[in-house]
DNA sequence: AATTAAGCGGATAAAATTATCCGATTAATT
DNA sequence: AATTAATCGGATAATTTTATCCGCTTAATT
C-alpha cells in the first residue's frame, strides 16, 4: 500500500501530533524509538516532512521536532502521504496505465473506483490530530 | 498499490482470459506486446503464474500460454495478486505493524478497515473472466 | 568563548525490485 | 532425424528503495 518510508512518516507524524498538546519537543532518537523505525532513515524522512511544512524542526542543542498544535486539525493524512509517496495511491490507475480514465478505462477501473474514492476521502478527511487522538485514547500502537 | 510485476501479471492474465473463449493460444511476445510490458520480465511473471496454476503453459514449437475457459469464473483477481505480491495489500496493516489487530490496533486501523475490507471483497469476487469481459465489451485498455 | 546537543546535507552502502540474457529443454513440423 | 519455435531456469545487470555514515552548521548552556 504505502512505501516503508511513508509508513515511517505516518508513524512519526502521528507520534509528534500526540506530543503536540503537551507541547514536548521530540528529537530524532526519541521519534525513531517511538516509531520502531531506523534512526538514520527516519532523519531523511523528517527532513522531507519538514521541508513540506508538515512538521517543524528546531536545530541546535535541545532542538528536535514539533507540530504546532494549531496544525493538528489542518494537516491531513493525505498531506503526509503526498509528501513521501506522491498521490499515485489514490489518484493513479490500479494497473499503472498512464492514460487510464473514465472514457478509456483499464479493466480494473470501475471495480476499483469506489475503493480509490473511499481511500482518497479517508486520507483527505483524517487529520493527524485524529490519529494522535486514537493513539492517546484507545490502545492504539505504533510499534511491532 | 500493486508492484509493477503484479500490474503486469493482472494485465497478462486479463489478456489471456480475453483470448480464452476464442481459444487462441498466445506466446510471450504477443502477451508482452498486448500488455505493454517488458518481454523478459513478463516471462518470469508468466512462469510464476503458471506454477501457481493460474495460467497454463505449453512448451515447444507453437507453444505459448492459455487459460482453460472453465477457469475463467473460478480464478479470482485475488489469486493473481496473491501469486505475485502476496496477501499483504488486503490483509496487512496499513502502517506495516506485524501485530496490529482489532485488540491492539494501529492508529490507522479503524480508519482503514472498511477500505481494506472492500478491497479484499472486490479482489475475491472479481474473476478474471469478469475482467476479460470488460476488456472485450467496453472500451477498456491494457496499454498506455 | 568553549562545549555540547541537536538537525542538515551529501556520499555511500545494502537490499529489493525490475529487467535482461542465454543455454537447455520441449515439442511440432519438415 | 533435423530444424524450428517455443518455454524454463539460472546468472547477471540496472534501477529504485531502504538504510547508514559523517562532516557541517545551528543554537543553547556553561
Amino acid at each position: 500500500m504505502f512505501s516503508k518510508a511513508c509508513e515511517y512518516a505516518i508513524r512519526a507524524t502521528t507520534f509528534l501530533a500526540s506530543c503536540a498538546e503537551s507541547g514536548d519537543r521530540q528529537n530524532l532518537k526519541q521519534i525513531a524509538e517511538a516509531c520502531d523505525a531506523p534512526e538514520a532513515f527516519t532523519a531523511k524522512i523528517l527532513q522531507t516532512l519538514s521541508k513540506d511544512g508538515i512538521i517543524h524542526s528546531i536545530k541546535g542543542a535541545f532542538g528536535g521536532y514539533e507540530i504546532p498544535s494549531d496544525k493538528l486539525s489542518v494537516v491531513k493524512l493525505s498531506d503526509v502521504v503526498k509528501s513521501i509517496d506522491g498521490d499515485n495511491i489514490y489518484n493513479g490507475c490500479g494497473l499503472g496505465l498512464a492514460h487510464c480514465n473514465e472514457k478509456k478505462p483499464c479493466p480494473l477501473h470501475f471495480h476499483f473506483k469506489s475503493i480509490r474514492d473511499e481511500l482518497k476521502e479517508m486520507l483527505e478527511s483524517t487529520s493527524i490530530g485524529d490519529l494522535a487522538h486514537d493513539l492517546n485514547k484507545g490502545g492504539a500502537l505504533l510499534k511491532r
